[in-house]
DNA sequence: TTTTGTGTCAACAAAATTGTTAAATCTATT
DNA sequence: AATAGATTTAACAATTTTGTTGACACAAAA
């Protein structure tokens, strides 16, 4: 455990505490309290409560390129071991960060404009991923070794496999209670079924 | 234009806010502006805020079985046959209720004990929906229809290929904005990608 | 027409939440 | 030790949001 700035704990309380919450609900005061420092240092490190949110969104911006599959662009593997180290990078993202995506995409429906950069970010990414896949798909069809396949729409398919059980994870715990009794296990059989589904949707 | 009771007027204004987005960041006063009435009369109808959403709730319960996919406790058609109109009527459904999922999910995050009517009600309805769909897998599978598979699995892949599209609506139109330019045509589009993969899935 | 009850409004009050300040304390430097 | 600067605290202030009240209007019933 080393010792922590105040204004280093009171980032790590608001990013907690967004995460969990969200800007709208969460409070100053509750980050204060659970940082372990009065709300006045709150103030004085990041002057208002939309400041300090700007500051955590910007500690989360680099992980949003693996949000997003990013791990998709990469140096010329075959398609389908790419895939199958993408999936595995990405659960492994969302298991390390489950309310991440819930988070960005609910503040980006509560108020846009709070979010801009984020979106831009995200765009330029998904772009560049989406197109460098399609690349590939459109390469390997023409060597018989895949059938004919939209990028985005596989993009959808894994982003939507992958991340909804993170994201409505209160509500999937309701029809699958037990088998995630054990989350390293839910996981592993995630994959294998998120792996399946793709390579019978690919393999010719 | 059917004549609206203040009442109603402000019960529908709450819905489509709190909707929108969420408990935490909806405001009484934008209520009852968008209601057309002084907030007043929201209170005099409503008494509290939380009464109001309370309201709000109930009048959408009935809409969870479908959110669900309770279209697959159903009489006896054949899996297949069933599968296909199951996952038309659940995007059908997503598509007339497109933020009712993120709605829920979020709003069971951020205060589950204000949501436990309807985690209970989603249980019980899990329950039936996954234990007639595995009853009816194993029969077909004894007959050599299928091959064997985990119904909690299949419908938590088929959760995820329907409805993560609608919670990430914002996210997704950055991967797949010019698609999504016609929303029917993109739901036709994914309805069709959903059961390819679901089939090929199942199919021995 | 009086009465009675419901619905409406404007203004007010209370509570919750965010933001500020001045004085006290601590730390490092001269 | 004296100074300067940053940090902390407690008390306070401002703002926002929720909730209330009393006067008034209006319609239906007596």
């Amino acid at each position: 455990m080393t010792i922590q700035s105040t204004e280093n704990k009171i980032l790590v309380a608001a990013e907690k505490e967004f995460l969990r919450i969200g800007y709208a609900a969460a409070r100053t005061t509750t980050i204060a309290d659970a940082a372990g420092v009065t709300h006045a240092m709150l103030h004085y490190y990041f002057r208002t409560k939309e400041k300090l949110f700007e500051k955590v969104i910007e500690s989360k911006m680099e992980l949003i390129r693996d949000m997003m599959l990013g791990s998709l662009v990469a140096p010329d593997v075959p398609l389908f071991k790419k895939l199958e180290t993408a999936v595995s990078n990405h659960l492994a993202f969302l298991a390390a960060n489950p309310d991440l995506p819930r988070f960005f995409v609910n503040e980006i429906c509560t108020d846009p404009s709070k979010m801009e950069t984020v979106t831009e970010f995200i765009r330029t990414n998904a772009g560049k991923v989406s197109e460098a896949l399609q690349a590939q798909l459109d390469k390997e069809v023409s060597e018989g070794l895949c059938r004919k396949t939209d990028a985005r729409m596989l993009l959808l398919d894994i982003l939507s496999l992958n991340a909804f059980a993170f994201i409505a994870s209160p509500l999937v715990n309701l029809v699958c209670g037990d088998i995630m009794e054990n989350r390293d296990a839910f996981i592993e059989m995630r994959k294998k079924e998120t792996l399946d589904l793709i390579m019978r949707k690919l393999k010719p």
